[in-house]
DNA sequence: CTGAAAGCGCTTACAG
DNA sequence: CTGAAAGCGCTTACAG
């Protein structure tokens, strides 16, 4: 393999000055510099950065702790994992990406071994177990997705409050008075998804101060049984005008309930979905829908990530990002009652 | 940071001493062995990554190198990457995940720093061109996708030869002598997605060898258009029986398709699909399939590629899975004709 | 403007 | 059974 050495050898100068050539941390006169990198390309160097991260201490990779719980909805998860590798690429880092089950056991290895820079964690739970290990590391870390405790961490979510107090005053402006929100399942929430009440909360709360009522169901993650969901709700509440969606598989079986039962959007029913254009798209989803910001919460966590590597800010934010409704349509008016 | 110095001095031996207790190489006696470990727990100490790989020329990282064609179906991929990292893991390596446009870059780039010990491409192009740079690279590759020329890698992917004549033999078997075939958009073809014409071929020449006929369409990879195609399709060959369905999307897309249609699988009409388990399960497809095997893929490739890492094996293996049928009971005899 | 040397934290022949 | 020392390929004070 080619070394720093190699370089020095062919370009006639020493190690130390091919390797401030390359960093540019000091001038070298143009002659020496251009020689240098013109065996720099003959020779194909690039450093190695094994080498490079023991004597700077600084790996330039980032580590991204994405959690697969096989009853959440996966396709999803791949928007956030983007928007993280993108932006650190572009900020001049890798990503290590740990998708074990032991995900604190993976933090402990991975900030010990010193492989990292610092982490990313996804999908991060009202009280995450990785969080006191992850405070008590050396590196930085930022979440997406908002614990009970963001001490020492920077955290970016959705805000899952406004969004749906939003969905809420949507339709209520329109006419709406009485709505069904169908959210994730309880045990998504029972496992510390603290967004699913957050938003279901929020949403209630700003219909009985209108003078509305929300209808707040769980819902299945899965085929056919959120199907089944879906229509019980909607045979219990007759009278209901609106389906707030928070709940990606409903979202996506809402379709064929909806063609099912004769109903269109917005004739019959006005829906509003919370989740990624991205998913709206590949599964041609016709409903307006708050965006769930993947990509950019994704981004934001690694930008914000790199700061704290790179520099030496010590404050730490908390970031909700505002929703904002696509519009698709699905909403309209209450149907006059015949 | 705790380093071998330190525990080597906590445990009062030398730090080759330690460093050999902890690689087993060789015969430490109990009674220091014991004390050494005990040290270890007490401090904490797990080895520096970058220091390891400087002396060893191991990083005990993969690069795995995933392309994400906004046309193609996302979540698919995702099934592949899992089985990637999850094997990987198993067999003592973290993976680095690449993501980026330009691959080659990125391969070149990872490969001459020394990053990652090998490389698993994904989505591999019948003529991909990072595969010369692959062969020309110090690190083993191996590769989920068929290339025309597997020259020094190991090459996994499903036999969709065999998969396109699974399917038309197992409709033909029930009674079927006119099928359609769906599949994925031509651009993917036109890209190296050879997969999908050499399921098309096969199943084409299949079905004349057996005196039967499938009509074989490219079909888009996004609603609405892809709901559309199908239906031009079934109103083209309104005497078909049989659907076969090579398309993430339009698989998606044909419960509500058949629906809009009155018609009903497998009564009205037979479907045999090629998705994964797991794409079936979350979007509640009931149409049996060709399983994709994507984590099976994903976990050979790494198995293999570790195999070439660990060992100087110089064999290269060309692994085509065998295609099997997971039946989700849409397929049958036709329907007798009134 | 440039070079010689120390040091990052490991592993592994070499020596005993 | 164990230790002293060289070396992996970089970076960066120190010196000129």
């Amino acid at each position: 393999m080619v070394t720093i050495g190699d370089v020095a050898k062919a370009a006639g100068v020493s190690r130390s000055t091919v390797s401030y050539a390359l960093s540019g941390k000091r001038k070298i006169s143009d002659e020496v510099r251009e020689k240098i990198e013109e065996v720099i390309r003959s020779l194909n160097f690039t450093p190695n950065a094994g080498a490079r991260a023991l004597a700077t201490s600084q790996t330039h990779v980032i580590g991204l702790l994405a959690r697969f719980l096989n009853d959440e909805f996966a396709p999803a998860m791949l928007q956030y994992i983007l928007g993280v590798t993108d932006r650190a690429r572009e900020l001049g880092y890798d990503t290590l990406m740990v998708t074990e089950e032991d995900g604190l056991g993976a933090l402990t290895r991975i900030s010990r071994s010193r492989m990292v820079d610092g982490f990313v964690l996804l999908n991060v739970a009202e009280n995450d177990t990785r969080l006191d290990t992850l405070r008590a590391a050396p590196q930085p870390g930022a979440l997406v997705g908002l614990p009970s405790d963001t001490d020492g961490l920077d955290v970016f979510d959705l805000d899952f409050e406004a969004a749906g107090q939003l969905m809420v005053d949507r339709l209520f402006e329109l006419g709406h008075r009485e709505m069904i929100l169908v959210s994730q399942p309880e045990h998504v929430v029972a496992r510390g998804g603290a967004y699913v009440w957050r938003l279901a909360n929020a949403a209630r709360n700003r219909a009985a101060d209108r003078g509305a009522v929300v209808h707040t169901y769980f819902g299945a993650s899965q085929q056919p049984a959120i199907g089944e969901d879906l229509n019980r709700m909607l045979d219990t509440h007759p009278g209901a005008t609106g389906l707030l969606v928070n709940n990606e598989a409903a979202a996506a079986a809402l379709p064929s309930v909806l063609q099912h039962r004769g109903l269109r959007a917005p004739d019959d029913i006005s829906v509003i979905g919370r989740f990624s254009d991205d998913f709206a798209r590949t599964f041609s989803l016709p409903f307006s829908a708050v965006d769930s910001a993947a990509a950019e919460l994704g981004r934001r966590a690694v930008e914000q990530l790199v700061l704290h590597i790179e520099t030496n800010v010590t404050e730490h934010i908390v970031e909700l990002i505002p929703p904002a409704i696509v519009d698709r349509g699905s909403i309209a008016e209450p149907r006059r009652r015949p």
